[in-house]
DNA sequence: TTTAAATAGCACTAATTTGGTCCAAATAGA
DNA sequence: TCTATTTGGACCAAATTAGTGCTATTTAAA
């Protein structure tokens, strides 16, 4: 019931990207270094992130990666998929997996629900509202750490 | 992003007792064979309900585990909790623990947000949910088998 | 009082998942 | 064309989770 590091480290990035300027292309060593979090860690977030079409990424020199949209159309939901597949807290609630009691199983439907309402949340946050405080509604710029224990 | 495999046999379980007779105890014999999860899994998986106040024991002969309460007052979420703690999707969302980028992170706020949203979803659903089918809201017994595969 | 039934608690092993490292491929610019 | 830079993908190590087994304790009934 908790979401992997890799994926809070991709939040934590992703906010960090739409944070300042989300046109241009940043390399991993310069997110590493804005981030704090250790390069080859940030590299792997990164080449996730850009598999899935999170991010685009540019090779060689001079190159980088970047938001494929504007941080107010990226949400929550996307980014941890990105990382974790379909949001299934259950096997059987993704479709495809077929469960092993297959017709005696009447939970099924339950869990179809509590799914999609979680689901549904996380899809309602996009990157943009992790910019802004609840107090004040004011854009932040910067000062965004990752959202994990050391 | 997803629960434990025994955090959804405890579900499965307590479903089970709640589509039959829930104010009787059941042996953990008798819950295996009608679950059909393997008895030393059952086992496991009634002691941490039961320590967790969420199933009450009996012990001796003619003992067992029955429900502390109505299935209607039973949440998914305080199953959840049982097994794995405080519904927390990081780590920093759960308020005693302290974020090594402190003050300088600003994530931490929408995170306990989105968190709470998850939690409150949860919360509301409750055991006697799970033995309502959405097509015709009948009430099922028997027939509930685990939703995760072999 | 003895016996059988049943849970409690602990520890150990195996399997899966997660996290981090290394080397190869690609690109831009000198 | 060569070199420095930067991403891509495969691989290995560590941590977590799942499952198993054993022994002690409790209780009801013979």
């Amino acid at each position: 019931m908790r979401i992997n590091k890799l994926t809070d480290y991709g939040i934590v990035i992703m906010t960090r990207i739409a944070a300042m300027d989300s046109s241009r292309i940043y390399t991993a060593k310069e997110l590493a270094k804005i981030s704090k979090i250790p390069l080859p860690t940030v590299t792997r977030v990164l080449k996730t992130l850009s598999n899935e079409n999170i991010l685009v990424s540019q090779r060689g020199s001079q190159g980088g990666y970047g938001l494929t949209n504007s941080p107010s159309s990226i949400s929550i939901a996307s980014i941890i998929e990105a990382f974790e597949g379909p949001i299934a807290l259950i096997d059987c609630a993704n479709n495809e997996s077929t469960c092993s009691y297959e017709n005696g199983c009447c939970t099924q439907e339950p869990w179809q629900k509590i799914n999609q309402t979680v689901r549904t949340s996380l899809d309602n946050i996009k990157l943009a509202d992790m910019l802004r405080t609840n107090q004040n509604d004011k854009l932040v710029k910067l000062d965004i750490g990752p959202g994990v224990k050391a």
